[in-house]
DNA sequence: AAGTGGTCTAGACCACAAG
DNA sequence: TTGTGGTCTAGACCACTTA
């Protein structure tokens, strides 16, 4: 971060602009970075922190001003920047609030299957397994943990419309997910980001996906009841959090007859 | 549009700020549209117009303001908008360039295969035949023309390190790309939509994809050296240019063996 | 009526690029 | 030095929500 802090003072007082001393970065600056920037890391640290919780609503944007001693228009552009990331939530008359995996219709977000003729359809999901063991070395590299740390590893099938559409290996770190059971999985109703966020405190904010066709393995197809060798849709999915710390490794296999992967380039 | 047409005069004068009328649109219109809105618009019919061409630079924003009778922040807001959707360039010091399929190191935007260890590389295109002919029903309908209606047929061969990965069939509207040959299309060099844009104005925007795992059949398997019911990943897209109008489908088959294709969910 | 985000303006200054 | 985009501010008004 710059010499300008813009947590509680700015160099020299309030600094408005066009007639005193402006509020910026010391001229000259190495490592130069706009107050807004850091304005927007000020707030995602109290994200982080749990200061303000998914769903809650934050201080009004004059409040925040106000806070940070910097113009609304700086917490704007701030705020406008976190909304385009997915972690606030902007509504004009009402206030800016923490966005969260439970209401939000942002499930299609992180599953992108649509049925054949274009319409999300609605899944069920059904627990196979949850133990924990520990890493072995690719998925400890991908966790970002030292091999043989402990995980925990869920599967699970995805039904849709009946049909048994996607199976799924879930690794998380066995630190974070501390009394993870399949019991407190299956009690809990809503996505699986949901409970994460609110029962563990993890929230879910990018991914990478690499996606390959494959055949199908014996033990993979006698689960999604095709024969060995079908072409299946492989997904292996790493999951990201605040400061891009990856929390989640997740393969999965998707039959997609009748189903699709939907992909937007823009 | 909005009753308020920015495009030459505002309702009543210049109309600044806090002093006078305020130059928005008139209270309580049903179709109420932001004046930065409009002036996108406006832009977007100088870009799809040819007034400023791919690669060229555009008015600054203060002359834009000047021409178009409205703050220079308001069209940094409309040219943030267009930057967002990949429409311009913007360059500190230098100014806002419209933004081209050529130099760009756009190539990895639209064809998103890496190598497994991550790195993207470059490849060598074969092309294979290109005829015209008309179009079947489901083409007519992806590309909004008439069945029956012309259409051109390109098909291709993508190498990634001298190994054949990807087969492509591409189908383009008759009348829009009128002219193009396979020896055309043979001596150009550099990408497809580079020569799209440049050779017959038509500029692909954004692109939606369909992914699906399947069975290579017999034709597919040949070209591509794997045995018949190899899993190939079959991605579908359709191509959009300006005012949303499809100009291209494309089917591909891609060999997801030491290569995978990349999504980021953000 | 009050409070919130959304739009618009005007002006100042900074960082960057090029003559 | 000049011109461009980038940042920051202050203030006014609009649109939406809730009380």
């Amino acid at each position: 971060m710059n010499s300008n802090q813009a947590s509680s003072a700015n160099p020299i007082g309030p600094a408005g602009a066009g007639e005193s001393a402006p509020p910026s970065a010391s001229s000259s600056s190495p490592t130069f970075s706009p107050l807004y920037q850091q304005i927007k890391g000020l707030i995602t640290q109290s994200l982080e922190s749990g200061e303000w919780k998914p769903g809650e609503i934050i201080p009004s944007e004059v409040e925040l001003a106000a806070r940070y001693k910097v113009s609304q228009g700086t917490v704007r552009k701030a705020i406008d920047e976190l909304a385009a990331d997915n972690l606030l939530v902007r509504r004009q008359g009402k206030g800016t609030f923490v966005a969260t995996h439970n209401e939000d219709r942002a499930q299609f977000r992180f599953l992108r299957l649509l049925a054949d003729d274009g319409v999300e359809h609605p899944h069920i999901s059904q627990l196979l397994e949850c133990r924990r063991l520990r890493a072995s070395a690719e998925i400890a590299r991908q966790l970002d943990l030292k091999p043989s740390d402990p995980v925990v590893l869920i599967k699970r099938l995805l039904q849709f419309d009946g049909e048994d559409t996607v199976l799924d290996e879930i690794w998380l770190p066995g630190g974070v997910f501390r009394g993870l059971t399949l019991e407190r999985l299956s009690d809990y109703k809503g996505p699986l980001y949901a409970m994460f966020e609110t029962e563990f405190g993890t929230r879910m904010i990018r991914a990478t996906e690499k996606i390959r066709a494959v055949a199908a393995d014996p033990t993979v197809a006698d689960l999604l009841h095709v024969p060995p060798g079908f072409p299946l849709l492989s997904v292996e999915r790493v999951s990201y959090t605040y400061g891009d710390r990856p929390v989640e490794v997740r393969r999965g296999w998707y039959v997609t007859t009748g189903y699709y992967y939907q992909n937007d380039l823009s």
